[in-house]
DNA sequence: CTGAAAGCGCTAACAG
DNA sequence: CTGTTAGCGCTTTCAG
């Protein structure tokens, strides 16, 4: 293994100094047109290409910024990363990528700058084990930039959107249908559960709003958003005396283990147990019957999240925390309205 | 923002070199435990944590690897990207992720090293855009582990399944079912589309095997492996005078497009057409019907290729390209074999 | 077992 | 517009 050519050889064999090596290879602008050619030929010749570990130490940065998500392979979080490392690389940041499985000390570390200092210069992350107050703990001069359904506390940026809003639609949605019995799958009353609670809130004012009543033992909790759980929650609901004729639930995963529990009991969706979901992933869009959900605009919620932590990276002042919020809609498929409209999906 | 501390601060109070202090950092076992005790001390005291950019060039190497995926939302790619950063951190290392979108060139620069040295000490890479030739023209001094159905090149590590068996069990399972008109979907017959090839070939040689005549019109290309392409393509074959009675996709994606476009359709799976897909997602076990598929050992897959690229960045010498084969073995619910086992997935 | 000191390759004051 | 030079903070050879 050969030495790797550096920037003073660059230098040497272009005739000029490492400095104006330096400027032209990371494009300040000072230099002339012909010392530029001569150094552009010189790397060329040399084959030269920068050591990033060198600048780093001597920028002090790592151009790199970590996203922590609880589970990689929850169709939603892999479709949001997706988003980011776009956004990320556009603006010349790579991504780290870290997995919590909702570990409450790892989500602690790392917003105190994981073990060792200058990994990543800025976190992204979703947070499912840290309620408000740990959070807000964070180490003060981390970049941070919180997904989901926690509100900022002023020390960072909160980017997601109109929980309890998009709930009250979705749960009026189900209303307006007709449906009487309501469920809602995935309530988390602790301190950790912040996102469902929203999300119950919102259930519950959509009946207030149309004067219907709650259901209390309609409202079924779950520790997690999967599949599992979604199964697990409606053959509970189903072996009650009074079953529920409609289902919110916090997840597409959550509707999707739902509706595999209704087919298994040989119930139909939606003429039986109308189904609505959350997060809007491909997955709902193909299953069979396609499922109703609430879309929000996760590419904006990408682009949103690595705008706000670069810019945070680069403010010198820590610029105050804010609260960002993307849009949502209601995407109405067959789980809900059945065969009427077009079942084509995209 | 105050400075922060440094080594040499470290040792300045415990009384030692900086050279000491670094051996008791990093658990050089050199050191007398009177000594590590007082070091420690200064550790705690000062709250001292290492600056890994520094480190890193000093030590000319990042800690990192880059795991290259074509697409990160395909659920295949996050369940196994998922054991890669597990196993990836057990043994210090951080993954940069980073996804392709399947672009030759953007392949092309990383097996080059990226557009910079030392961002990431080896890759783990599941190709898409480039064929054998150009796979086999990577920069030699850089790890490379390459996922999928490529075949070795002998200057770096290939890891998957046996496809060719895989897809010729798959596929005689839907023969022995008493199936006759099977069709495959996802064939690629290009350089790029050597996974597609294999499996098809596995295809034929099933039908070989039971005495079967392919029915080559049955056979049908898809330029990726997701759910549109497999609604697409199911859309076709239903429109033949003689549509297919089963179907053999080349992935669970496909799998889940194609039932999709039966159900559209009205067609019963699997009493009108069979469906077989490939990868075992967790998607595929609680659709509807629950799709048989073949199940590769991911775990396995990911520790196996992070403990080669780990190894080959350790060694002095490049040791020799392997091909390593991760087990795998039919999962057969109903999309197959129809309510007849138990539907409980999981 | 520990100390001194020379880099690692690049950036960015500070001149000129 | 370009050259000189002093670090960035750690690792690591070489003595002792």
């Amino acid at each position: 293994m050969h030495r790797d050519v550096t920037l003073r050889e660059v230098a040497q064999l272009a005739g000029v100094s490492s400095r104006t090596v330096s400027n032209v290879v990371n494009g300040y602008a000072n230099v002339t047109d012909h010392t530029r050619a001569r150094v552009m030929q010189a790397v060329e010749e040399l084959g030269y290409r920068p050591n990033v570990l060198a600048r780093n130490l001597a920028q002090g940065r790592s151009g790199q910024i970590a996203v922590v998500v609880p589970y990689l392979d929850t169709p939603y979080f892999s479709e949001l990363l997706q988003g980011i490392i776009r956004a990320a690389r556009v603006q010349g940041y790579n991504v780290l990528v870290d997995q919590t499985d909702g570990d409450p000390d790892h989500e602690r570390m790392l917003i105190h700058h994981g073990r060792s200092r200058l990994l990543f210069d800025g976190v992204i992350l979703s947070p499912l084990g840290l309620d408000q107050q740990a959070l807000a703990d964070h180490d003060p001069r981390l970049p941070l930039v919180v997904l989901g359904e926690r509100v900022s506390q002023g020390t960072f940026d909160h980017v997601g959107i109109d929980d309890v809003t998009a709930s009250r639609q979705a749960t009026e949605h189900l209303l307006d249908l007709g449906r009487t019995r309501l469920a809602a799958i995935g309530d988390q009353p602790y301190p950790t559960g912040e996102a469902a609670q929203l999300r119950t809130r919102g259930f519950r004012e959509a009946h207030q709003r149309r004067g219907a009543r709650v259901h209390e033992d309609l409202i079924v909790r779950t520790p997690r958003f999967n599949r599992a759980d979604g199964a697990g929650a409606m053959r509970h609901l189903l072996d009650l005396p009074e079953p529920p004729d409609a289902v919110f639930c916090y997840s597409d995963l959550v509707a999707l283990g739902a509706i595999h529990a209704l087919t298994e009991r040989g119930l139909r969706v939606p003429e039986d147990v109308a189904v609505i979901g959350y997060d809007d992933i491909e997955d709902g869009a193909y299953a069979n019957p396609p499922v109703s959900t609430v879309s929000p605009d996760k590419e904006l919620i990408a682009t949103t999240a690595v705008e706000r932590v670069l810019l945070r990276i680069a403010s010198r002042t820590p610029p105050p925390g804010m609260e960002l919020r993307a849009p949502h809609r209601l995407v109405l498929r067959h789980s809900t309205i059945g065969r009427v409209a077009s079942s084509r999906p995209r």
